[in-house]
This record gives structure tokens, C-alpha cells and sequence, in this order.
DNA sequence: ATAAGTAGCCGCCAGA
DNA sequence: TCTCTGGCGGCTACTT
């Protein structure tokens, strides 16, 4: 089993006693908006009963001109790359390829120099790429892009199939939204898990994993079409995780034989049924515990599981601890 | 915690 | 001939 969380356990994370709360969030021409919107959503919002040690975020131009972003809109940025260099984080939400303006690579080093935390969203990665700072480091970035960045910069080791990589000062996530998961990441470094739970009930989002081992995706994305064509078969089951579901059952409600659905499940999530089940039911069980106070035997009961066994079995291989500490440290009750 | 029984998974192959 | 389907057997992993 692997995770999808690659943490070096010896990364050179300098945890300052008064961290810089300054998150800066470049913009540029062809700005990907929903890169930009995650980064902003996280660190940008007012957020008073964060108290007043709360990021501040500010927004860089690292170009003159108009910007436009995806969508036809323009962005008035806070400042320019003076901003990069007071930055406490540098969040680069999605690139667009080609040349860096000039100055912003040097600026990029710059602050990365003094001990500033450079952040990528997708194509982001190929701009911290392009400052050399990822040489000889692990990073990740959307899973079309994996072949393109490594071939562009053969001295990164791209980790593909994870929803991001933590390198301490260079961090990388990989496809749009698992730059969610990656800042939400950044907040439980920076202020807890506690922390990182409200902003994550606030965006609606499952608050993330913790524990060593957390889930593993095969395939960030699941193949469009197959997706698509098996969506149905997917909500369905998703509907029905609390009753007994078996293969012979599925396949008759999805029209095939056996051998054919479970061929078409895997093409199409990357997953058996029964790992997909149990993902579902795990995910499930973690939604009730953070939310509920409904006692765990119910909980395995709700989400599918025959026993409360089965429901720490599976939730201990995958959040990495057993549910009733989960509930402890993550649910609403949690300190 | 362990073991027996059961279900799932998947390579292989034949048929459409 | 190529692609897809579906049955079979045996190994694995889950459940009880």
C-alpha cells in the first residue's frame, strides 16, 4: 500500500518560532482561476476566529500590463514582485508554459533563499521547476503534465498518482483541486489540525487525512469517459454503501456479467469494486465521525461495514488511526 | 487473536 | 484479424 501523502521525513522545514504569515499569490496573463481561486479561498479569507496570527494574503503581479485570467476576467493586483520578497509562502496557482517574466525566477530564488515556502498548483510546478530549485527534489503536478515535466526537467523526481508532495520549503500538488488538499495541508503544518478542520468544513470539502498513511489514489482523475459512462453505476453504489452490495448484485443491476463489470469498473475508477467500496465506506464513516455524534458501532453500521471490526480494520489501514481517536481529534467536539 | 469459510479479483481462453 | 464479452479456476483477502 502506498500513500498519497510523500513527506520527507527529513525535510529541512526551519518551523521559525514566529512564522511569516504573509501567503503571496502570483497572478500573470492567462491566470488559471480556479488555481488561483483555492489559493485565495484558504489563505484570503477574513477569518476572525482564526484570531489575529492568521495569514495574510496578498495578490503579485509578475508582470506589467493587463492580466487576464480564465473566464475574461482582469486582475488588479496588490503589488508586484516587491511582494514575493517579503513573503512568508509563495503560492503559484497553475501556470501557463513558456519563458518566466523577467525577474521573477530570481525573485523566486530569492525568497526561496531566505527561508520562504514556494507552493504549486498543477502547472504551477513548472514554474518553480524552472528556477532549478527542484533539482534533485521530489514534486508533483497534474497528471497530464507528469510526462512533459519530466522530460523538461529530467533532475526532478516526478511522484506521480499522489495528490502532492511535501518537501519541506518546495511544495507541489497535483491536478486543481488537490491544490485543496495541499493548502489545507499547509494549515495543519502551520496551525493545527484543528485549524485546518474549520477551513476545510467551511469550503465543504472532507477535512484532509491524517495519520501516516492516508488514501491512495491510482488515478487522480478517473479516464473522462469511462467515467462518464459509469457515473451512474457509481452514484448508485455511493447511495447504497450502508447495505450489503455484492458483485453478482451490482453486475445484474448494471446489465453485464461479473467478469465484464468488474473489467469495466476497474477501466473506469482504477479500482476493484471492493477497494472502491471500501474507500467509499471509509470516506463515509470519516464524514459521520467528524460530524456526528453518532457512536461508532453505528457508524460501521451506516457506512457499511457488517461489523465495528471490519470499520477500524479498513479505517486503521487507511486514515492511519483507529476511528474512535479520529472522532477525538477531528470531530466536532475536538479541541 | 486466530482460523475456516466465503467472496472478490484476475489471468486465461473460447466464442461472438 | 481485431475487439469485446463472459465463464472458469485458483489465488488472495475479507468476514465471522
Amino acid at each position: 500500500m502506498s500513500t498519497n501523502i510523500e513527506i520527507m521525513p527529513n525535510a529541512s522545514r526551519q518551523s521559525p518560532p514566529d512564522p511569516n504569515p504573509l501567503v503571496v499569490v502570483l497572478a500573470y496573463d492567462g491566470l488559471c482561476t480556479f488555481e488561483f481561486g483555492v489559493a485565495v479561498e484558504v489563505f484570503g479569507l477574513e477569518r476572525p476566529e482564526m484570531g489575529p496570527g492568521w495569514y495574510r494574503c496578498a495578490v503579485a503581479a509578475v508582470e506589467p500590463g493587463p492580466l487576464r485570467a480564465a473566464g475574461g476576467v482582469r486582475i488588479v493586483a496588490d503589488g508586484g514582485l516587491d511582494l514575493v520578497a517579503a513573503a512568508g509562502t509563495v503560492v503559484v496557482p497553475g501556470w501557463r508554459r513558456g519563458p518566466a517574466p523577467h525577474g521573477l525566477l530570481d525573485a523566486l530564488r530569492a525568497a526561496h533563499a531566505r527561508g520562504a515556502r514556494l507552493l504549486s498548483i498543477c502547472s504551477g510546478a513548472f514554474l518553480v521547476a524552472a528556477t532549478g530549485l527542484l533539482d534533485g527534489r521530489r514534486a508533483t503536478t497534474h497528471w497530464r503534465y507528469a510526462d512533459a515535466l519530466s522530460a523538461e526537467h529530467p533532475a526532478i523526481e516526478v511522484v506521480r498518482d499522489v495528490l502532492y508532495v511535501d518537501e519541506g520549503d518546495l511544495l507541489t500538488s497535483a491536478g486543481s483541486a488537490a491544490g485543496i488538499d495541499l493548502c489545507l495541508h499547509l494549515v495543519r503544518l502551520d496551525y493545527g489540525a484543528s485549524a485546518a478542520n474549520t477551513v476545510a468544513r467551511r469550503l465543504v470539502v472532507a477535512a484532509h487525512r491524517d495519520g501516516g498513511q492516508a488514501q491512495f489514489i491510482e488515478r487522480p482523475v478517473p479516464r473522462a469517459h469511462e467515467a462518464g459512462r459509469f457515473g451512474q453505476v457509481l452514484d448508485g453504489i455511493r447511495q447504497r454503501l450502508g447495505e450489503r452490495l455484492t458483485i453478482a448484485g451490482l453486475a445484474a443491476r448494471a446489465g453485464m456479467s461479473e467478469r465484464t463489470f468488474v473489467r469495466r469498473f476497474k477501466e473506469a475508477t482504477g479500482l476493484a469494486p471492493g477497494e472502491w467500496i471500501i474507500r467509499e465506506r471509509v470516506a463515509c464513516a470519516r464524514d459521520l465521525l467528524e460530524a456526528s455524534d453518532v457512536p461508532v458501532e453505528e457508524v460501521a453500521r451506516l457506512s457499511g461495514f457488517g461489523s465495528p471490526a471490519g470499520l477500524r480494520h479498513h479505517f486503521g489501514g487507511q486514515v492511519g488511526i483507529p476511528p474512535s481517536l479520529y472522532r477525538r481529534r477531528f470531530g466536532r467536539t475536538a479541541a
